[in-house]
DNA sequence: AATATATATATGTCAAATACATATATCATA
DNA sequence: TATGATATATGTATTTGACATATATATATT
């Protein structure tokens, strides 16, 4: 059931499901959670909530992540070695688990980032030879 | 399950998920099946045996597709309205179905372009953003 | 003639990722 | 006292596609 199988007629006019920003997204599939969370902590240590807020200024395709699946992958990539936490001592407001990027999550991101230079690279290619035919 | 918990030690050094390959799929999600088809059939139609074999043609990121993937979704585009189908008429060989691209199906192809411009402009951003950090 | 391989299409089943919804607790402000 | 911001977490449903398997035709090999 997707947005645009509302059915009859409307085969031939530019349809809702043409929009570019259906095609941007990924999902659902990767929402490229782990190489954001990777990048904003090989800046400074940070918790979940503040993480959340700054999603967006990690340029990734598709919209930013959902909170559950933040607090969850957090979890998962310290129990791989990516990043470690600990509670924050503060004596006034919710406690904060607080983490911080390991060496491993270290050299996770620059593979990260080199999967994103190879994308593009590919990306390119794409574009290149649907430019080429039709020129 | 992923290849790299194989738990225990090897904390220190390159640790086989650090492999680039692993970051460039989307997958489990998005293989860029539609965006694949629509773009060989644009150049003329064909069955799906066919475009199985030229799947690796398109430079999209990740692997080639499976092959009960592409038969899934080109059924799935004929019923959205992007392609058609024909059983051809051999009187040797197993019969094929082939398909064309419609309207709509150009309409949405003109729309992952666009969207992969999209994302070729986000990864800049990312590597932009990035560089800046070390330099 | 029997067997294996290539061509060709299709379905059964399972796991992964994550959106959406909900639950819990602390603290500040109205 | 109620509302909302801060903060973390779990329950559940959906989507996608890999992997495995099933079916059939035709050709090449033994």
């Amino acid at each position: 059931m997707t947005k645009d199988d509302v059915a009859g007629g409307d085969r031939n006019h530019h349809s809702p499901a043409d929009d570019v920003e259906t095609y941007m997204r990924e999902g659902p599939g990767k929402r490229f959670i782990e190489p954001r969370i990777l990048f904003l902590l090989s800046r400074g240590p940070a918790h979940g909530y503040e993480l959340l807020g700054r999603m967006d200024e990690v340029p990734m395709p598709g919209p930013v992540p959902d909170t559950g699946a933040v607090y969850r992958r957090l979890r998962e990539m310290e129990k791989g070695g990516l990043l470690i936490s600990a509670w924050d001592e503060r004596d006034s407001g919710p406690r904060r688990r607080v983490y911080s990027i390991t060496a491993q999550g270290g050299r996770r991101l620059a593979a990260w980032v080199e999967a994103m230079r190879r994308r593009m690279q590919t990306l390119q290619s794409f574009l290149d030879l649907y430019e080429e035919k039709r020129s």
